[in-house]
DNA sequence: TCTCAATTAATAATTATTTTCATACCTTAG
DNA sequence: CTAAGGTATGAAAATAATTATTAATTGAGA
């Protein structure tokens, strides 16, 4: 926990930057949410309880900061409005995202077996895959069975 | 192209709604640029020439019902707005997307190998999977050269 | 022709997000 | 200690994509 903590304050001093209280409790908020996938709007009210005086739009920027330090990461589930969860830093790359079209329930999936296709499309395409982002859409195992 | 029409408007006559002239200029803009990703506006644009009388909200209006009619699929970019390509018929499942980090251009992807990671998921999650969505982010051929 | 629901254009309203701006806070130089 | 210069902040205004409302229009079927 602490950890993830001393890397922000690391990143951001190599960009001139602080670790204020607002960005700290952000963080905070994020980690103690691993597993949810929490909102701008969601993370906002969370952080007042730390945070009172945090405005809305330091939020925004704090979570844009946390991204582009790569601590976190965006996630669109096409629902309007952009998520975010901690990056576990034991992957390359990112986990993926069951999402359940009878609850709207998002689960994470360990499993990733893209690396066969990555390298085949890199070789057909000459494309230098950085990053992917893969999403499931079906029904879950508690709407399954309705 | 005219078989795709002559969907729509059985698709449309089934739940009790027409093929307006609007609804068809859409569609056509859209069978024309296949290959493209056009966002709402430059579709609106594009019908302008057709039918100059169109809204912009009649524009949205129609996307949504083609998505839900199965004619096309909407992508989401990251670039903040919502972009459409026709469906074709001939996959069970959407290509993918290798999106350029360095120029933004979108490449489609034809091999589909998910077959296997899918099964293996619906195995261990319990969970029944309808569609997928996979982006892949880095450079391109163009831009890696560079 | 008449009727009625579907559709539309125009406009207003909403929602998520970004920007502006004046202020507050640090850190360092003098 | 104090001034200068940068970073960060909250509040509010601005923006952009999208949706809702409304009143008028259309077109298929009786």
């Amino acid at each position: 926990m602490l950890e993830t903590m001393d890397i922000l304050k690391e990143r951001l001093k190599e960009k001139g930057s602080k670790l204020t209280p607002q960005r700290r409790a952000t963080l905070n908020i994020i980690m103690e949410n691993k597993g949810e996938h929490l909102n701008t709007e969601e993370i906002y009210e969370l952080v007042r309880k730390d945070c009172p005086e945090i405005g809305l739009a330091t939020v925004y920027r704090t979570l844009q900061l946390l991204e582009e330090m790569d601590i976190i990461s965006r996630i669109n589930l096409d629902d309007g409005c952009s998520r975010y969860e901690i990056k576990t830093g034991d992957e390359d790359h990112q986990h993926h995202h069951l999402i359940c079209q009878g609850c709207n329930k998002i689960i994470e999936v360990k499993i990733d077996l893209l690396d066969d296709l990555e390298k085949e499309i890199e070789k057909e395409y000459d494309f230098d895959i950085k990053d992917h982002k893969l999403k499931f859409f079906g029904l879950c195992s508690d709407c399954k069975h309705k």
